[in-house]
DNA sequence: GGGATGACTGTGAACGTTAACAACAGGTCC
DNA sequence: GGACCTGTTGTTAACGTTCACAGTCATCCC
């Protein structure tokens, strides 16, 4: 003869019946409305603890139109580039008080980011963060749904959507000055693939600083950013009589490339230097410990989820920002004098 | 005198005015009713088509009681492991056509698990996937949020939940009998965080086949994970002369230990033999190239989205599963006879 | 004393979808 | 020819919240 346990969840018309006051003022009191009395308050809060009630989300993000939810479209989250980007982005968001949904492309088409990005607006995210190093991943963004406010993460000048970005050409200008400052001729490049921006700017910033010491810029080796890439430039670079310099587009291919001259027998830094990127936490442990460049993906994070709430808070649409974070320059002992 | 554009998108409403119908027969052609007639459901979809009308999810999801999304929490997505098992989480929920929502801790205590559960739970999700290794973490599931369908990643034995993981100690042995198979007198050990699981599973594997070849274990040193503490507990080995053959609990130590042996000039595998664990992509490269043991991420990701995908599907309570991943072994060249 | 003001609370209607049921047409069966 | 099914469609009512508005009461000011 007991009445039936609901299975379901109280709701706000159970905590009102409970606390003797109406839904709405529940409401209120979850929303921090400043009109309710300090009793009444207290009612509704006991009357909440008392029945476990907890707010249905889903129903608030129906009328109000915002799911407090972020978007963020990734590719391969296993690199320690994107890995430590979106960490830095989930961070960020959460510390804002927002939710994290994730989609992780493995292909790097554009089709492949335009389905990402209508499966989240779908979702009805009220932001979207994309990691985009990839050229074809930026020119998706183009099309982005309107309205949905987003900001690209490395994605270079892509269309009139915001952009938070390390300085790629500063980063290969400080490794290559670096190199040449010690007294090296030239220096040679193992680069990332041609169609990552991060790549391109890295290249741009070693030519760049070649021309300005009016040197030569040999022919950059291809790289896919893997160790075994690095390892087969390096074994490439092991048989050129001349090279003395090397700046590696980032860490992993520079352990290929450290593997390489130990098994040839060339000493680093004695005989050849190398400069690697990104600074992964590995790289003071090679063999031996890694000069290279840092890439601060915490603060590319945080500045990201800065600049879409700004973006979502404001109406209006408003210009596009463009941030841009330093690299920093991280010396250890692959390099040395000529 | 122009009509106002209207702001907002179409709703289901507008697409069955144009098309002539009642709004609940486009829903019927949306979920692929059985029940529509051939060229109704035509003009249903020309008309989706001409207003560009997508659905939208959150009203969906306040009826139907199911957001199709999945909660992910883990613990520091930069590390390789929780990255890649993320990673495989990821792709195995969108392939069921699932959403990931994701919650990144950075403190590994009781409280933090319990607070990204309940966050999660407020979202509405339709299952929790944790991946926590560490001890403290699986303790926080035994009070999930009841009636939320839930899996363990490498959580041990964590009350009532369903547990994906890999065999911890079965790795831990391939790696120490490797090593006793060489010929080794005895195999010291780097071992892992004493709160993470992982790190306990590989202790026992470890001393089982030391124990079974009727050997001492020496005392293990501790390590935190990261390369520096490798390499720490690296210098402090080199010095003992004794020491012929590490068991390091995981990659990113060995090349801390390796580091460490190479400043000492003791070498390797000449000297001392070394075995890692997880087959990071770098290991390969190491000087020397590091034999480990491989744990496949990705099957642990398919097998959790698998398990809790049978528990969203079944109604009634049903009795935990628990599957096991097997290691394997990867032998390369920092390993040598005695 | 009476109107205005302000604090507090309640009522009804959204939000956009699916579920439950009713209605109707056309066919089949005896 | 009527009872009965079956396929197709429409109508109405949820789902659980917030928003807009309308009350009610006490206070204040001239």
């Amino acid at each position: 003869m007991t009445a039936i346990q609901k299975q379901r969840p109280p709701v706000m018309a159970d905590v009102a019946k409970e606390a003797g006051v109406s839904h709405q003022t529940v409401s209120r009191v979850l929303n921090d409305h400043p009109n309710v009395r300090g009793d009444t308050r207290a009612r509704v809060l006991e009357a909440i603890d008392k029945l476990g009630y907890r707010r249905n989300l889903v129903a608030r993000a129906l009328v109000t139109r915002h799911s407090r939810t972020l978007g963020v479209v990734s590719f391969d989250t296993t690199l320690y580039g994107p890995a430590s980007t979106v960490y830095g982005i989930e961070q960020a968001a959460r510390a804002a008080g927002y939710f994290v949904s994730i989609v992780s492309l493995t292909s790097i088409d554009k089709a492949g980011v335009r389905d990402a990005l209508d499966y989240l607006a779908d979702q009805g995210v009220d932001g979207i963060v994309v990691v985009a190093p990839q050229r074809s991943a930026a020119e998706a963004l183009a099309d982005l749904p309107v309205g949905v406010p987003a900001v690209a993460v490395e994605g270079g000048q892509a269309g009139d959507v915001a952009v938070v970005c390390v300085d790629q050409v500063e980063g290969g200008r400080l490794a290559t000055e670096h190199l040449l400052s010690l007294g090296h001729e030239t220096v040679w490049h193992v680069r990332g693939p041609s169609d990552w921006l991060e790549a391109e700017g890295r290249v741009a910033g070693w030519r760049a600083a070649l021309a300005r010491a009016g040197r030569a810029a040999p022919e950059p080796l291809a790289g896919d950013w893997s160790p075994r890439s690095g390892y087969e430039a390096g074994r490439g670079l092991a048989r050129m009589a001349d090279v003395t310099a090397v700046f590696v587009a980032n860490d992993q291919m520079a352990l290929g490339v450290l593997r390489a001259f130990a098994e040839q027998g060339v000493k680093v830094p004695e005989q050849v230097s190398v400069v690697g990127f990104d600074d992964i936490p590995e790289s003071e442990f090679f063999s031996p410990p890694l000069t290279t460049v840092r890439q601060d993906f915490g603060a590319v994070g945080r500045h990201s989820i800065g600049v879409l709430l700004r973006q979502i808070e404001a109406d209006g649409p408003r210009e596009p920002e463009r941030l841009v974070v330093p690299p920093t320059f991280v010396p250890r002992v692959s390099t040395a004098r000529r």
